[in-house]
DNA sequence: CGCGGGTTTGATGATGCTCAAGCCCGGTGG
DNA sequence: CCACCGGGCTTGAGCATCATCAAACCCGCG
Protein backbone atom coordinates (compact mmCIF):
# COMPACT_ATOMS: atom_id res chain seq x y z
CA UNK A 1 0.00 0.00 0.00
CA UNK A 2 2.89 2.48 0.87
CA UNK A 3 5.06 1.63 -2.33
CA UNK A 4 4.16 5.08 -4.39
CA UNK A 5 4.81 6.82 -1.39
CA UNK A 6 8.20 5.26 -0.77
CA UNK A 7 9.06 5.82 -4.53
CA UNK A 8 8.21 9.77 -4.45
CA UNK A 9 10.15 9.66 -0.85
CA UNK A 10 13.04 8.84 -3.13
CA UNK A 11 12.75 10.85 -5.47
CA UNK A 12 13.22 13.80 -2.85
CA UNK A 13 15.75 12.57 -0.29
CA UNK A 14 17.88 9.86 0.50
CA UNK A 15 16.49 7.29 3.08
CA UNK A 16 16.68 3.41 4.50
CA UNK A 17 13.95 1.09 4.06
CA UNK A 18 14.19 0.77 7.57
CA UNK A 19 13.57 4.70 8.12
CA UNK A 20 11.19 4.61 5.68
CA UNK A 21 9.12 1.88 6.96
CA UNK A 22 8.51 4.11 10.17
CA UNK A 23 5.92 5.77 8.77
CA UNK A 24 3.55 3.46 7.79
CA UNK A 25 1.80 3.47 11.28
CA UNK A 26 0.83 7.15 10.88
CA UNK A 27 -1.15 6.55 7.48
CA UNK A 28 -4.38 5.41 6.75
CA UNK A 29 -5.17 3.75 3.47
CA UNK A 30 -8.72 4.64 2.31
CA UNK A 31 -11.01 4.03 -1.14
CA UNK A 32 -12.80 7.34 -2.21
CA UNK A 33 -15.69 6.89 -4.33
CA UNK A 34 -15.67 9.23 -7.45
CA UNK A 35 -17.66 12.82 -6.82
CA UNK A 36 -16.51 13.09 -2.88
CA UNK A 37 -15.67 16.06 -1.32
CA UNK A 38 -12.47 15.89 0.60
CA UNK A 39 -12.41 19.28 1.70
CA UNK A 40 -15.27 21.81 1.14
CA UNK A 41 -15.04 26.10 1.15
CA UNK A 42 -14.93 27.01 5.10
CA UNK A 43 -13.49 23.97 6.90
CA UNK A 44 -10.07 24.05 8.29
CA UNK A 45 -8.34 20.95 6.73
CA UNK A 46 -7.52 18.65 9.31
CA UNK A 47 -5.63 15.93 7.02
CA UNK A 48 -3.12 15.45 4.40
CA UNK A 49 -3.89 13.26 1.42
CA UNK A 50 -1.26 11.36 -1.07
CA UNK A 51 -2.72 10.12 -4.02
CA UNK A 52 -2.23 6.35 -4.58
CA UNK A 53 -4.92 6.16 -7.35
CA UNK A 54 -7.48 8.18 -9.15
CA UNK A 55 -7.73 11.69 -9.66
CA UNK A 56 -8.37 15.09 -7.90
CA UNK A 57 -9.30 19.05 -8.51
CA UNK A 58 -8.82 21.68 -6.23
CA UNK A 59 -11.18 24.13 -6.81
CA UNK A 60 -12.50 27.67 -5.25
CA UNK A 61 -15.98 29.39 -6.01
CA UNK A 62 -15.64 33.16 -6.90
CA UNK A 63 -17.87 35.79 -5.92
CA UNK A 64 -20.15 35.41 -9.16
CA UNK A 65 -20.38 31.42 -8.86
CA UNK A 66 -17.89 30.39 -11.37
CA UNK A 67 -15.20 27.69 -10.37
CA UNK A 68 -11.64 28.21 -10.78
CA UNK A 69 -9.80 25.21 -11.00
CA UNK A 70 -6.24 25.58 -9.18
CA UNK A 71 -5.06 22.08 -9.45
CA UNK A 72 -5.36 18.48 -10.54
CA UNK A 73 -3.65 15.84 -8.55
CA UNK A 74 -2.55 12.60 -10.08
CA UNK A 75 -1.43 9.37 -8.31
CA UNK A 76 2.15 9.98 -6.08
CA UNK A 77 0.68 13.96 -5.58
CA UNK A 78 -0.22 15.15 -2.70
CA UNK A 79 -3.77 17.20 -2.28
CA UNK A 80 -5.76 19.00 0.38
CA UNK A 81 -5.32 22.56 1.23
CA UNK A 82 -1.41 22.44 2.14
CA UNK A 83 -1.94 26.09 3.27
CA UNK A 84 -4.92 25.46 5.24
CA UNK A 85 -3.38 22.58 7.02
CA UNK A 86 -0.36 24.19 8.20
CA UNK A 87 -2.11 27.73 9.26
CA UNK A 88 -5.03 25.92 10.39
CA UNK A 89 -7.46 28.76 8.94
CA UNK A 90 -10.15 27.76 7.07
CA UNK A 91 -9.73 26.50 3.62
CA UNK A 92 -11.85 28.70 0.34
CA UNK A 93 -11.06 25.23 -1.59
CA UNK A 94 -13.03 22.34 -2.55
CA UNK A 95 -11.20 19.01 -2.91
CA UNK A 96 -13.69 16.36 -5.20
CA UNK A 97 -12.36 12.80 -6.75
CA UNK A 98 -13.23 12.87 -10.22
CA UNK A 99 -12.57 9.35 -10.34
CA UNK A 100 -13.02 6.39 -7.94
CA UNK A 101 -9.66 6.97 -5.92
CA UNK A 102 -7.50 5.83 -3.54
CA UNK A 103 -5.58 7.77 -0.79
CA UNK A 104 -3.17 7.84 1.97
CA UNK A 105 -4.58 10.06 4.20
CA UNK A 106 -2.43 11.15 7.75
CA UNK A 107 -4.09 13.63 10.38
CA UNK A 108 -2.18 17.02 11.01
CA UNK A 109 -1.29 15.38 14.56
CA UNK A 110 0.59 12.53 13.09
CA UNK A 111 1.86 14.68 10.34
CA UNK A 112 3.41 17.27 12.96
CA UNK A 113 4.96 14.33 14.85
CA UNK A 114 6.05 12.92 11.96
CA UNK A 115 7.97 15.55 11.24
CA UNK A 116 9.46 15.74 14.13
CA UNK A 117 10.29 11.90 14.45
CA UNK A 118 11.71 11.40 11.47
CA UNK A 119 14.27 13.95 9.16
CA UNK A 120 14.12 12.62 6.12
CA UNK A 121 10.45 13.52 6.13
CA UNK A 122 10.78 16.93 7.28
CA UNK A 123 13.16 17.37 3.95
CA UNK A 124 10.79 15.25 1.97
CA UNK A 125 8.22 17.80 3.09
CA UNK A 126 9.79 20.88 2.68
CA UNK A 127 11.01 20.22 -1.67
CA UNK A 128 6.78 19.22 -1.40
CA UNK A 129 6.26 22.60 -0.38
CA UNK A 130 8.71 24.55 -2.84
CA UNK A 131 7.52 22.80 -5.42
CA UNK A 132 3.70 23.66 -5.21
CA UNK A 133 5.13 26.99 -4.62
CA UNK A 134 7.44 27.02 -7.70
CA UNK A 135 4.20 25.24 -9.72
CA UNK A 136 2.27 27.90 -8.70
CA UNK A 137 4.22 30.41 -9.94
CA UNK A 138 5.08 29.16 -13.05
CA UNK A 139 1.05 29.13 -13.59
CA UNK A 140 1.28 32.77 -12.50
CA UNK A 141 3.77 33.99 -14.88
CA UNK A 142 1.59 31.67 -17.52
CA UNK A 143 -1.42 33.27 -16.73
CA UNK A 144 0.24 36.68 -17.55
CA UNK A 145 2.45 35.92 -20.88
CA UNK A 146 0.34 33.33 -22.43
CA UNK A 147 -2.49 32.97 -25.09
CA UNK A 148 -5.08 30.66 -24.43
CA UNK A 149 -3.43 28.37 -27.55
CA UNK A 150 -0.13 27.92 -26.12
CA UNK A 151 -1.95 27.76 -22.69
CA UNK A 152 -3.40 24.48 -23.61
CA UNK A 153 -0.34 23.33 -25.88
CA UNK A 154 1.60 23.53 -22.28
CA UNK A 155 -0.97 21.80 -20.97
CA UNK A 156 -0.95 18.93 -22.97
CA UNK A 157 2.86 18.18 -23.02
CA UNK A 158 2.58 18.19 -19.02
CA UNK A 159 -0.28 16.07 -18.27
CA UNK A 160 -0.77 14.06 -21.82
CA UNK A 161 -3.81 11.88 -20.23
CA UNK A 162 -5.55 14.48 -19.30
CA UNK A 163 -7.89 14.53 -21.72
CA UNK A 164 -8.98 11.27 -21.18
CA UNK A 165 -9.83 11.66 -17.86
CA UNK A 166 -11.41 15.11 -16.97
CA UNK A 167 -14.22 17.05 -19.11
CA UNK A 168 -12.98 19.71 -21.10
CA UNK A 169 -14.71 22.34 -19.55
CA UNK A 170 -12.69 21.80 -16.13
CA UNK A 171 -9.64 21.77 -18.56
CA UNK A 172 -10.95 25.29 -19.22
CA UNK A 173 -11.57 26.66 -16.00
CA UNK A 174 -7.76 25.16 -15.10
CA UNK A 175 -6.62 27.35 -17.78
CA UNK A 176 -8.51 30.42 -17.29
CA UNK A 177 -10.16 30.53 -20.27
CA UNK A 178 -13.91 29.49 -21.46
CA UNK A 179 -15.13 26.31 -22.35
CA UNK A 180 -16.14 27.90 -25.88
CA UNK A 181 -12.38 29.18 -26.62
CA UNK A 182 -10.93 25.65 -25.33
CA UNK A 183 -12.89 24.41 -27.98
CA UNK A 184 -12.38 26.46 -30.90
CA UNK A 185 -8.46 26.39 -29.68
CA UNK A 186 -8.94 22.64 -30.36
CA UNK A 187 -10.33 22.74 -33.72
CA UNK A 188 -8.25 25.66 -34.85
CA UNK A 189 -5.12 22.67 -33.96
CA UNK A 190 -6.77 19.92 -34.85
CA UNK A 191 -7.46 21.66 -38.71
CA UNK A 192 -3.69 22.43 -38.51
CA UNK A 193 -2.56 18.97 -38.21
CA UNK A 194 -4.62 17.64 -40.94
CA UNK A 195 -3.46 20.24 -43.76
CA UNK B 1 20.12 46.82 13.48
CA UNK B 2 18.23 43.50 13.80
CA UNK B 3 15.31 44.84 15.53
CA UNK B 4 12.62 44.98 12.59
CA UNK B 5 13.39 40.90 12.12
CA UNK B 6 12.98 39.96 15.79
CA UNK B 7 9.74 41.90 15.46
CA UNK B 8 8.49 39.81 12.19
CA UNK B 9 9.46 36.81 13.57
CA UNK B 10 8.01 37.47 16.98
CA UNK B 11 4.62 38.17 14.62
CA UNK B 12 4.89 34.06 13.69
CA UNK B 13 6.37 32.60 16.51
CA UNK B 14 7.23 32.68 20.27
CA UNK B 15 10.58 32.87 20.72
CA UNK B 16 12.67 34.90 24.20
CA UNK B 17 14.96 37.44 23.55
CA UNK B 18 17.69 35.39 24.32
CA UNK B 19 16.93 33.01 21.92
CA UNK B 20 16.60 35.72 19.23
CA UNK B 21 20.26 37.21 19.92
CA UNK B 22 21.34 33.79 18.77
CA UNK B 23 20.62 34.63 15.13
CA UNK B 24 22.39 37.84 14.96
CA UNK B 25 25.96 36.28 13.76
CA UNK B 26 24.12 34.54 10.94
CA UNK B 27 23.24 37.64 9.12
CA UNK B 28 25.21 40.68 7.58
CA UNK B 29 24.00 44.11 7.26
CA UNK B 30 24.40 45.73 3.48
CA UNK B 31 23.62 49.27 2.36
CA UNK B 32 22.10 48.98 -1.15
CA UNK B 33 22.65 51.65 -3.67
CA UNK B 34 19.12 52.00 -6.19
CA UNK B 35 19.28 49.97 -9.37
CA UNK B 36 21.24 47.18 -7.73
CA UNK B 37 20.93 43.79 -9.26
CA UNK B 38 20.95 40.82 -6.18
CA UNK B 39 20.34 37.72 -8.40
CA UNK B 40 20.25 37.52 -11.77
CA UNK B 41 18.19 35.17 -14.44
CA UNK B 42 20.81 32.11 -14.90
CA UNK B 43 22.09 32.70 -11.37
CA UNK B 44 21.89 30.17 -8.69
CA UNK B 45 20.64 31.99 -5.76
CA UNK B 46 22.75 31.82 -2.63
CA UNK B 47 21.44 34.21 0.13
CA UNK B 48 18.35 35.25 1.51
CA UNK B 49 17.30 38.84 2.27
CA UNK B 50 15.58 40.17 4.58
CA UNK B 51 14.69 43.99 3.53
CA UNK B 52 15.44 46.84 6.31
CA UNK B 53 14.50 50.11 3.78
CA UNK B 54 13.52 50.27 0.67
CA UNK B 55 11.92 48.52 -1.77
CA UNK B 56 12.75 45.11 -4.36
CA UNK B 57 11.42 44.21 -7.10
CA UNK B 58 11.30 40.45 -8.18
CA UNK B 59 10.88 40.12 -12.24
CA UNK B 60 11.47 37.86 -14.93
CA UNK B 61 11.79 38.46 -18.32
CA UNK B 62 9.69 36.06 -21.06
CA UNK B 63 10.58 35.01 -24.14
CA UNK B 64 9.15 37.61 -25.79
CA UNK B 65 11.24 39.88 -23.98
CA UNK B 66 8.39 41.50 -21.84
CA UNK B 67 9.17 41.69 -18.09
CA UNK B 68 6.53 40.28 -15.29
CA UNK B 69 6.61 41.66 -11.97
CA UNK B 70 6.08 38.92 -9.36
CA UNK B 71 6.78 40.63 -6.19
CA UNK B 72 7.15 43.91 -4.80
CA UNK B 73 9.37 43.13 -1.05
CA UNK B 74 8.61 45.98 1.69
CA UNK B 75 10.34 46.30 5.18
CA UNK B 76 9.87 43.61 6.88
CA UNK B 77 9.56 40.88 3.64
CA UNK B 78 12.42 38.71 2.61
CA UNK B 79 13.40 38.85 -1.07
CA UNK B 80 15.79 37.07 -3.25
CA UNK B 81 14.17 33.73 -5.08
CA UNK B 82 13.15 31.21 -2.02
CA UNK B 83 12.75 28.48 -4.72
CA UNK B 84 15.75 28.36 -6.13
CA UNK B 85 17.95 29.04 -2.64
CA UNK B 86 15.97 25.90 -1.47
CA UNK B 87 16.49 23.79 -4.50
CA UNK B 88 19.92 24.65 -5.89
CA UNK B 89 18.62 25.13 -9.19
CA UNK B 90 19.00 28.57 -11.56
CA UNK B 91 16.88 31.18 -11.03
CA UNK B 92 15.03 32.92 -13.79
CA UNK B 93 13.99 35.72 -12.03
CA UNK B 94 15.88 39.02 -11.26
CA UNK B 95 15.83 41.07 -7.74
CA UNK B 96 16.03 45.00 -8.04
CA UNK B 97 16.16 47.30 -5.74
CA UNK B 98 14.03 50.32 -6.52
CA UNK B 99 14.93 52.79 -3.96
CA UNK B 100 18.08 53.28 -2.03
CA UNK B 101 17.75 50.46 0.74
CA UNK B 102 19.05 48.39 3.96
CA UNK B 103 19.13 44.49 4.02
CA UNK B 104 20.23 41.54 6.37
CA UNK B 105 21.40 38.85 4.26
CA UNK B 106 22.49 35.50 5.07
CA UNK B 107 24.27 32.42 3.21
CA UNK B 108 22.86 29.67 2.20
CA UNK B 109 25.03 27.55 4.75
CA UNK B 110 24.34 30.02 7.58
CA UNK B 111 20.50 29.76 6.84
CA UNK B 112 21.17 25.66 7.08
CA UNK B 113 22.53 26.08 10.09
CA UNK B 114 20.55 28.21 11.80
CA UNK B 115 17.35 25.96 10.83
CA UNK B 116 19.31 23.25 12.15
CA UNK B 117 19.94 24.81 15.41
CA UNK B 118 17.28 27.40 16.37
CA UNK B 119 13.57 25.67 16.02
CA UNK B 120 11.74 28.45 16.73
CA UNK B 121 13.69 29.70 13.11
CA UNK B 122 12.33 26.55 11.51
CA UNK B 123 8.71 27.38 12.56
CA UNK B 124 8.82 30.64 11.29
CA UNK B 125 10.71 29.42 7.93
CA UNK B 126 7.45 27.30 7.58
CA UNK B 127 5.49 29.93 8.21
CA UNK B 128 7.25 31.98 5.30
CA UNK B 129 7.42 29.18 2.98
CA UNK B 130 3.25 29.10 3.66
CA UNK B 131 2.60 33.16 2.83
CA UNK B 132 4.44 32.96 -0.25
CA UNK B 133 2.15 29.70 -1.51
CA UNK B 134 -0.71 31.34 -0.18
CA UNK B 135 -0.10 34.96 -1.92
CA UNK B 136 0.89 33.31 -5.17
CA UNK B 137 -2.26 31.19 -5.39
CA UNK B 138 -4.43 34.16 -4.43
CA UNK B 139 -2.83 36.04 -7.17
CA UNK B 140 -3.12 33.69 -9.73
CA UNK B 141 -6.81 33.46 -8.76
CA UNK B 142 -7.07 37.03 -9.09
CA UNK B 143 -5.37 36.73 -12.77
CA UNK B 144 -8.18 34.28 -13.70
CA UNK B 145 -11.68 36.07 -12.21
CA UNK B 146 -11.21 39.20 -12.15
CA UNK B 147 -11.00 42.59 -14.24
CA UNK B 148 -8.23 45.26 -14.58
CA UNK B 149 -10.15 47.58 -12.26
CA UNK B 150 -10.72 45.26 -9.34
CA UNK B 151 -7.24 44.57 -10.10
CA UNK B 152 -6.06 47.74 -9.22
CA UNK B 153 -8.31 48.85 -6.18
CA UNK B 154 -7.66 45.60 -4.67
CA UNK B 155 -3.89 46.69 -5.04
CA UNK B 156 -4.57 49.93 -3.63
CA UNK B 157 -5.79 48.59 -0.59
CA UNK B 158 -2.88 46.03 0.06
CA UNK B 159 -0.39 48.08 -0.37
CA UNK B 160 -1.71 51.69 -0.44
CA UNK B 161 1.84 53.43 -0.79
CA UNK B 162 3.24 51.68 -3.83
CA UNK B 163 1.85 54.18 -5.95
CA UNK B 164 4.35 56.73 -4.55
CA UNK B 165 6.72 54.40 -4.52
CA UNK B 166 7.00 52.65 -7.85
CA UNK B 167 6.48 53.95 -11.83
CA UNK B 168 3.08 53.03 -13.04
CA UNK B 169 4.09 50.97 -15.55
CA UNK B 170 6.06 48.87 -12.73
CA UNK B 171 2.43 48.40 -11.22
CA UNK B 172 0.74 47.79 -14.87
CA UNK B 173 3.12 44.35 -15.02
CA UNK B 174 3.03 43.03 -11.58
CA UNK B 175 -1.08 43.43 -12.32
CA UNK B 176 -0.41 42.02 -15.46
CA UNK B 177 -2.44 44.84 -17.63
CA UNK B 178 -0.72 47.11 -19.98
CA UNK B 179 0.74 50.61 -19.04
CA UNK B 180 -2.06 52.16 -21.24
CA UNK B 181 -5.05 50.15 -19.54
CA UNK B 182 -3.91 50.72 -16.11
CA UNK B 183 -3.98 54.85 -16.95
CA UNK B 184 -6.97 54.61 -18.43
CA UNK B 185 -8.07 52.42 -15.49
CA UNK B 186 -7.07 55.15 -13.13
CA UNK B 187 -8.95 57.79 -14.89
CA UNK B 188 -12.09 56.55 -15.03
CA UNK B 189 -11.49 56.40 -10.98
CA UNK B 190 -10.51 59.50 -11.15
CA UNK B 191 -13.80 60.91 -13.09
CA UNK B 192 -16.07 58.96 -10.58
CA UNK B 193 -14.54 60.08 -7.58
CA UNK B 194 -14.97 63.67 -8.66
CA UNK B 195 -18.82 63.39 -9.63
C1' DC C 1 15.94 75.63 -23.40
C1' DG C 2 15.71 71.17 -24.59
C1' DC C 3 16.11 66.45 -23.39
C1' DG C 4 14.24 62.16 -21.56
C1' DG C 5 11.54 59.16 -18.79
C1' DG C 6 7.11 58.46 -17.64
C1' DT C 7 2.18 59.15 -18.44
C1' DT C 8 -1.88 60.17 -21.08
C1' DT C 9 -4.85 59.99 -25.00
C1' DG C 10 -6.89 58.41 -29.26
C1' DA C 11 -7.64 55.11 -32.97
C1' DT C 12 -7.72 50.53 -34.30
C1' DG C 13 -7.75 45.67 -33.93
C1' DA C 14 -7.24 41.13 -31.64
C1' DT C 15 -8.55 38.09 -28.32
C1' DG C 16 -11.63 35.93 -25.77
C1' DC C 17 -16.39 36.25 -23.40
C1' DT C 18 -21.44 35.81 -23.47
C1' DC C 19 -25.58 34.26 -25.20
C1' DA C 20 -28.10 31.21 -27.90
C1' DA C 21 -28.76 27.35 -30.64
C1' DG C 22 -27.69 22.91 -32.34
C1' DC C 23 -25.27 18.56 -32.13
C1' DC C 24 -23.46 14.21 -30.43
C1' DC C 25 -23.82 10.22 -27.77
C1' DG C 26 -24.65 7.16 -24.05
C1' DG C 27 -28.30 5.85 -20.90
C1' DT C 28 -33.13 5.01 -19.63
C1' DG C 29 -37.74 3.89 -19.81
C1' DG C 30 -41.81 2.97 -22.61
C1' DC D 1 -35.87 -1.35 -30.16
C1' DC D 2 -36.66 3.11 -30.42
C1' DA D 3 -37.72 7.71 -28.60
C1' DC D 4 -36.17 11.00 -25.76
C1' DC D 5 -33.56 12.76 -22.39
C1' DG D 6 -29.43 15.26 -20.54
C1' DG D 7 -24.65 16.36 -20.14
C1' DG D 8 -21.03 17.87 -22.57
C1' DC D 9 -19.13 19.75 -26.73
C1' DT D 10 -19.38 22.72 -30.84
C1' DT D 11 -20.59 26.62 -33.61
C1' DG D 12 -22.00 31.26 -34.73
C1' DA D 13 -22.98 36.22 -33.92
C1' DG D 14 -22.21 40.15 -31.39
C1' DC D 15 -19.81 42.47 -27.92
C1' DA D 16 -16.53 43.90 -24.11
C1' DT D 17 -12.13 44.22 -22.69
C1' DC D 18 -7.73 44.99 -23.31
C1' DA D 19 -3.36 45.27 -26.28
C1' DT D 20 -0.89 47.75 -29.65
C1' DC D 21 0.76 51.64 -32.10
C1' DA D 22 1.53 56.35 -32.47
C1' DA D 23 1.49 60.86 -30.98
C1' DA D 24 1.28 64.35 -27.63
C1' DC D 25 2.08 65.87 -23.15
C1' DC D 26 4.17 66.72 -18.62
C1' DC D 27 7.78 67.84 -15.69
C1' DG D 28 12.21 67.65 -13.39
C1' DC D 29 16.95 68.41 -14.54
C1' DG D 30 21.30 69.39 -16.70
Amino acid sequence: MMELLYEKIKEYVTAEDQDLNLIDAYFQHQKIKKGTLLNKDGEVTRHAIFVVKGLFRTFIIDEQGVEHILQFSMPGWWTGNLASLLSGKPSRFFVEALEDAEILIISKDAWNSLLEKAPFYLDYHRKLVERSLIATQDRLLEAYSVDARKKYLHLLETFPDILQRVPQYMIASYLGMSRETLSRVRRQLARKNKS
